[in-house]
DNA sequence: TACTGTGAAGTGATTCACAGCG
DNA sequence: CGCTGTGAATCACTTCACAGTA
């Protein structure tokens, strides 16, 4: 699902970079009443983890825990946030202006400290020219290599039917997207210059019927 | 069902049920011009997968391949259906008409040979009452335990915002649903009788982050 | 002969248990 | 002390290699 190796630095595995990013949002449940440090043991218990996992990979990207004490919370928070790359917003571009793409488009999870979606992009003309609910301007698919540029977007959204996936996902990664997220249920890349990730709605809903046939 | 032949009395992965999810939609995609059989090795190249887990996986569900021939086609198509509970059509509802639950609910990935969105539910009463672009009714959440029951669901959808989502979830589950699907960023569950699948979108757009800052 | 089904080997990720430090 | 960081043990999953069979 990776295309780029990385040969420099030792490897975060899939599962790990899941954790942490759920450990970065767990810290905004803290009680803010003055905890200033926070140990390994208190958080497992807290979030429902396993306290030597997360010893190991924060351990991973840099010893910065205080022995007999714990992490600084603040300490963690933006370690956390630099390693995850949500130190600063990406712009997000999304190919696809259906209900799906405008639904992501307006979201406040696809509009927060670190993501911000800059614009839409179809091939209907009656939607060209107009703009989401929230405001995203919608822009014709040919516009896509020229916006992506202007916006500086790094990250394209893929929300187009699963027969125009793999083409959708193709002019993003052609016009310099660095991240792919498609939604289509369809193989798209892998590119070169491009991570894709693909995220199908259908496969958790299906997983979800194995267990209701399994259960008892 | 409650009886269905099970041969593999193991625990099927989330792996591989994802493996089994794929490899069935895979099938539709093979030359229907009269291929009765089809190899493992041949699936493998095809779909870029490997050959020895595909026959391990398979065999985990029950000996039907034919040695030096193959599996049939229409035999592996209908065993993954039965093993992945897709042999029947399950009705789903969707808490939370919000543009991401609409969308989902006209969506004809939640719509197909084995899905039907049968209500959404909300508590604004501007929408209450109301319907989906599609046709979805869209009913007051107080409705919920009696709606499941007559409609017959047996997965919900949550797609409240992440304050809601606990309290949503519960209210399915509590409803008598077997599967919940939360879209929320938000911890819910675990519920005695009924499976979770927390599916956050934000943590897919945070995972590609972490690729575009170790890239360079 | 060409394939499946599977024991065995290999790989990677998770958990344990404790040495070592503030 | 209490806690982190980490080698060792465990566990889970994947791949290999081949025996066995229609």
């Amino acid at each position: 699902m990776t295309s780029a190796a990385r040969p420099g630095k030792e490897r975060l595995s899939e599962a790990a970079v899941l954790r942490l990013s759920l450990l970065l949002r767990s810290l905004a449940h803290l009680p803010t009443d003055g905890v200033e440090t926070v140990s390994s043991k208190a958080l497992a218990e807290r979030f429902g983890m396993n306290a030597a996992q997360i010893r190991k990979d924060l351990a991973h990207l840099g010893e910065f825990g205080v022995r007999g004490v714990g992490y600084r919370v603040a300490d963690l928070r933006a370690r956390l946030g630099s390693i995850l790359g949500l130190d600063r917003v990406r712009v997000v571009v999304i190919v696809g202006a259906g209900h799906l793409g405008q639904a992501l488009a307006d979201s406040g999870n696809f509009n927060g400290e670190s993501f911000r979606v800059a614009a839409l992009f179809d091939v209907d003309g009656r939607k060209v020219g107009g703009r989401s609910r929230t405001g995203v301007p919608i822009l014709h698919v040919d516009e896509l290599p020229r916006s992506v540029a202007e916006l500086g977007a790094e990250i394209g959204v893929v929300t187009v039917p699963a027969g125009e996936a793999p083409r959708a996902a193709r002019a993003l990664a052609d016009a310099g997207v660095r991240g792919v997220l498609n939604f289509a249920p369809a193989t798209v890349g892998p590119f070169p210059a491009a991570t894709v990730k693909n995220v199908d709605l259908t496969l958790f809903l299906e997983s979800l019927a194995v267990h209701l046939s399994a259960a008892g």
